[in-house]
DNA sequence: TCCCTCCGTGCAATCGTTACCACAACGAAT
DNA sequence: ATTCGTTGTGGTAACGATTGCACGGAGGGA
């Protein structure tokens, strides 16, 4: 059996009101009370029992976080990793805890999801996704239920997001190679499903149409956020009769494919192809040559995530719906001659 | 207002109390009474308060995963996202959820998993740390709370641990350079405190003296779990006036380091040097040459210890304290001439 | 026909905490 | 001296579920 309320209250001599009182700091409470108690607490170890205190206040302080699929997992892995990290340090700031949950179908994790939300396991969830789940967005709009999204929603222009400004980075990233002098620039692209990729896409093809720079369709090349992709993406571009010399690659993990296929076949970055990345994982300030990229400050998505979060749940007015995390240029061997 | 078990009573005209045993199926309830308060359940959309629930029960059904500290993370990537994959679908099979907690300072640590026991916010505990987390684990030995350790814990022996046997490993790794004919074979270790280094590099010594080898300590390099530790090893290594022809590297993303030194200086793998690493991540088919690497199989590791966890918390009985997850030793060109 | 058993269900206490209301004690104002 | 407001504290009813106990009714054996 583990202490309670009233083994305190007890030991110090008072009622259980009074020690919760003292908990939670009501002004009207003696000083040598709140000091006797306090005291006992210590002594004998004293933790308030989490559900107790949630059945009667309504609240679990506790922020549930919605997984992507496995599917689509794979690419997430440093990502998911920063936010998380950020998730966990603004949650902890504001006494809140963190829950993970993950469904393996979409049916399933609508399941999930209402369970978590119906049976106040949690005070409000957060989205992690990549491809947009529409049911789930539906289903919480619909509740009231204090949500954020990771991501944009093009369907739900109301519900709060935190996100990076895509089309902007990778308008950064191509105005980057075009005042290096480039003129023929390339793009690998991730899956045309998802908005990240569409709109690192259009911030690319505005950078190249504000330069006056020509749009090739054939210099454009989907695949997937693997090493694969850009291993294959490169072997397309590089036997076309006019190839580009730079690259915006969606994924710094696809951009290292690329310069291994660049390496096999004997090109040299910078001086054949120069080529910028996304997300600045770990790894790009190692390779030879060290990989320009655009750090989209994953932590602070997730910090800027818990913490609009907790804002709705407090009812605090947001002054702003879409969240935009500023993102950074860090420019790198890869892309400097 | 959301809907309660008394809203489902009156509306398929029981009492509460008989709602509660439809859920839980008590076998004494005439079929037409389950079947209608089912319907009117799913009807009103209604999930059992959690907290509640947990009140009376005193279980809450959630798993609570200490993660290592910031400083230790990093080399944590990959192989973090793995376990908790693991730990995910095996608690969710079990309807467990992961609840996810770190602190920022070894007290604070304390404080937090204090917070969580006592306050019985979760029913058991999973530490997963690469140092020794001494005072964590003599507080939930002494608390008779239900823990499962990642890694190993040599001061308490009969706690619960799942691990993978890193001296065999380091062994089976080691014999593989050894098979090919190699006769001076490295180290490249992480932070010696730190009991996976430990482990390897004893399973390293191990192979080399079953085989009648030289262990010359002048090849064992010691350093972090990044890629500037594998560069200046090799730097290190490649000067000494009688150098290893082969290598084993305590974890691939150093190996890739030590890959990008000997590229540098004109070396090549596997003619020159031979490489093994640890971990198999993604990356390591995609190098050239391809890595060969240990699986350690993480995935599995996060997965037998929420299975091991929730025998525990149901007070079942293990028939080992220290479970072993196999590993794989995935031959790639790395090590093969 | 009576009694016993078993089935299906309701009542009420309980889990640990909070919050509203009440109230005693005391000093200040009338 | 009476009234009033303030301060510090206790009593009690929730919060939403579970669970042991009780009880009415049906069925079977004597």
């Amino acid at each position: 059996m583990s202490v309670t309320i009233k083994d305190v209250a007890k030991k110090a001599g008072v009622s259980p009101s009074t020690v919760s009182r003292v908990i939670s700091k009501h002004p009207r409470i003696s000083k040598e009370t709140v000091e006797r108690v306090t005291r006992v607490m210590e002594e004998l170890g004293y933790h308030p029992n989490s559900l107790a205190k949630g059945l009667v206040s309504k609240a679990t302080r506790i922020l549930g976080v919605i997984l992507p699929r496995p599917a689509e997992e794979l690419f997430q892995n440093y990502f998911f990793h920063e936010v998380l990290r950020g998730l966990l340090a603004q949650a902890n700031r504001s006494d809140y805890d963190i829950l993970i949950a993950s469904g393996t179908s979409e049916s399933d994790e609508l399941e999930t999801v209402k369970r978590l939300v119906r049976g106040r396991r949690v005070d409000g969830v957060i989205l992690l996704s990549s491809k947009m789940k529409d049911p789930l967005i539906a289903f919480l709009n619909e509740s009231r239920f204090p949500f954020v999204i990771i991501g944009r929603s093009q369907d739900f222009p109301d519900v709060p997001t935190v996100d990076n400004d895509n089309v902007q980075a990778a308008c950064d990233a191509t105005r980057h190679l075009i005042n290096q002098g480039h003129v023929r620039i390339g793009f690998v692209s991730g899956p045309r499903e998802l908005t990240v990729s569409q709109d690192r896409l259009a911030g690319y093809r505005k950078a190249l149409q504000e330069a006056g720079l020509e749009v090739s369709e054939d210099w454009i090349v989907e695949g997937e956020f693997l090493q694969e992709t850009g291993y294959r993406a490169m072997s397309v571009l590089m036997s076309l009769p006019e190839r580009p010399t730079a690259l915006v690659v969606i994924d710094d993990i696809v951009a290292y494919g690329v310069m291994h296929g660049l390496n096999e076949l004997g090109y040299s970055v910078p001086q054949d192809i120069c080529l910028v990345g996304f997300n600045n994982l770990p790894m790009s300030e190692h390779t030879s040559p060290p990989l320009t990229s655009v750090d989209i400050g994953a932590y602070q998505i997730g910090y800027m995530t818990a913490q609009t979060l907790i804002k709705v749940i407090a009812k605090e007015p947001l002054h702003q719906n879409r969240i935009l995390i500023p993102h950074r240029l860090v420019v790198r061997g890869s892309s400097v001659k």
